[in-house]
DNA sequence: GTTAGCACTCGACGGTTGACAGTGCTACCG
DNA sequence: CGGTAGCACTGTCAACCGTCGAGTGCTAAC
């Protein structure tokens, strides 16, 4: 009982802690009480009581023994979770996302501009893991011949995405046999999820019916099914990543080496793939399992268009985010993204 | 004539010279006397009359007035000219490069992985702008529907490069019509080379033989222009970014700034579209015509496939580059993509 | 519960200092 | 006359040191 009230956090803590966040986030400085007491009226050292308590409730911490404060990785949480909405001020321009969904861009298009803007307003830099195309259905085989030998293959799905893979065959191959190969083949997969034609091409064979097709030419199936696996892995979109060099964070050179060579290997999948969740997700500094995010916040949020395709969208920053600004906006994107 | 020989580099001058840009290649420190020394035979006071000599001529620097001496962007490309292939050790391992070309790829993913591989292989950072298609021929159009009101077109040509754009159309369209049109644009522009399409259909619409086609739907008209448009804007290819910034050169944050952010920005265009000339072209810091680069070595080659479809890649680093190995790296490269 | 005052702590800044590496110059040698 | 030895000079770098100021914790008073 007396414990519960030593843990209590006062409503004028609370307030402290909003600001020290708010103000830190706008200055990259630690906060002292002095700034504090201007702002809410309360002197110096009554700000350094709360400050203390705060920090004993591990929401704030000291970058040495006698400076300000600034917020600890949960403390931004405790923000995130109930401060941050509390003085409403949604006046956030989202203009721009709609006019992005005016125009009549394949999904691929959409997502990347949509990346491209969000880093641009946020600073930061966003990734966007497009949405995988396994539950996408073959709308149209093709096998266009390009020249003696040699011919282009095409995927297309019902979602307009499009594939293609080049192959070559015997010079000696009949057109018209081609054709009827073709044929076949769009008459078997038509309208089959992506994730199933394997399985129904093998099942095909073993019905006997389609076998002559593969004693004739086995690679044309090869490069089929090579297309098709293309398609499950779902493409990835990076924008804005020279962004995060200028926060002042980040002027350990090691670090930017660190986290610029994250951005190019392909570790960034692990990024976004990890939010299995339903809904966005903040993920800051520690509590993220990546070492290079370590000192980074990571803001993501699934979105999903048709039957079960999903794809996920991501703010990285340092942990010093504009949080406020930026999670309306992802969520506000997401939900536009999920009505494609 | 008295002045001339007061010019002559004498041959172990050349040796000095040589020497010191190998060994600052190597180590990134100023080579001083004593170094060259023991690899000479000669005293450091002789040496250092050499270098002298080589100051006053340009070709080698200071960094500040009692250090040992770098060498000047004028030096560097004296000893890419001249002095790189005097003692001949071609002992580079060219079958990685080779190994690229056996497999089967499509133009675009065969540049890819290539600059993936120059810049795992050099350590520095490897751009490439694709062929652009201006020669390409239209091989096959295509209009397949998706759903209600929207299909896509596609549009493939010779060399098996895909482009596709969405497009809606009022759900009232008729199906054969649709197939028509197709048959008719097909006619066309088959094999008609990319950048005489438009000129093309608007000869056609002027011979009033498509006339009502277009009255019909003039969307489909500009979605296929769309798309042309797009091949001319010849794809654009980075890999190795970050390999740059473990260049102690580049342990400045600011300039680590910039590079990013040129690396980011569409400007790196004007890095390869410069080279207009035919053969590999070396040019070293001030060289440079863009501000960013005035501290990097930039080596584009240009490559041509097909008839007159030519590309360029390059190699960024800083000026103290491998020249030694990064140039016949990509001359061999250049040499085997112009085969494709 | 709040405030004023005071001693204390730590980082940032700037000037000094000594070790060090390498040069230019001059005088000397074969 | 080209090559060499010796020496004074110069700039960099890192360590050191005192000062300054911002901000804290604590205690006593309101």
């Amino acid at each position: 009982m007396l414990k519960e009230v030593t843990d209590m956090v006062t409503n004028r803590q609370k307030t402290v802690l909003k600001l020290i966040v708010e103000e830190f986030v706008r200055t990259a400085e630690p906060v002292g009480s002095r700034t504090l007491s201007k702002k809410l009226g309360y002197s110096p050292a009554t700000i350094r009581n709360d400050m203390a308590d705060l920090e004993e409730g591990g929401f704030l911490e000291k970058t040495h023994s006698s400076s300000g404060r600034i917020p600890s990785d949960r403390g931004y949480h405790y923000y995130v979770d109930t401060l941050m909405n509390e003085g409403v001020d949604t006046d956030l321009d989202m203009t721009l996302i709609d006019d992005l969904f005016e125009k009549n861009m394949s999904r691929e298009e959409t997502i990347e501009r949509a990346i491209d803007l969000i880093s641009q307003l946020t600073n930061y830099t966003s990734v966007a893991l497009g949405p995988g195309a396994h539950n996408a259905r073959v709308r149209k085989l093709e096998l266009i011949p390009l020249n003696e030998g040699t011919s282009v293959m095409l995927v297309v799905t019902n979602y307009g995405h499009v594939e293609s893979k080049h192959i070559s065959l015997p010079s000696s191959t009949d057109v018209d046999e081609l054709r009827h190969i073709m044929q076949i083949l769009n008459d078997i997969l038509y309208d089959v999820p992506i994730s199933q034609v394997s399985q129904k091409l093998h099942y095909e064979v073993d019905q006997h019916r389609i076998k002559d097709l593969l004693a004739y030419n086995k690679q044309i199936i090869d490069a089929f099914l090579d297309a098709f696996t293309r398609f499950t892995q779902s493409k990835f979109y990076l924008s804005g990543q020279s962004n995060i060099l200028y926060q002042p964070e980040f002027k350990d050179l090691d670090r930017v080496r660190e986290l610029m060579s994250f951005f190019e290997r392909n570790d960034i999948l692990r990024l976004v793939e990890h939010s299995n969740s339903n809904g966005l997700t903040v993920r800051i500094g520690s509590e993220n399992q990546i070492q290079a995010m370590k000192d980074c916040s990571v803001i993501t949020v699934p979105y999903e268009v048709g039957e079960g395709e999903r794809g996920t969208i991501a703010v990285v920053g340092p942990t010093r985010m504009e949080y406020r600004k930026v999670i309306p906006l992802l969520q506000y994107l997401a939900s536009h993204l999920s009505k494609l």
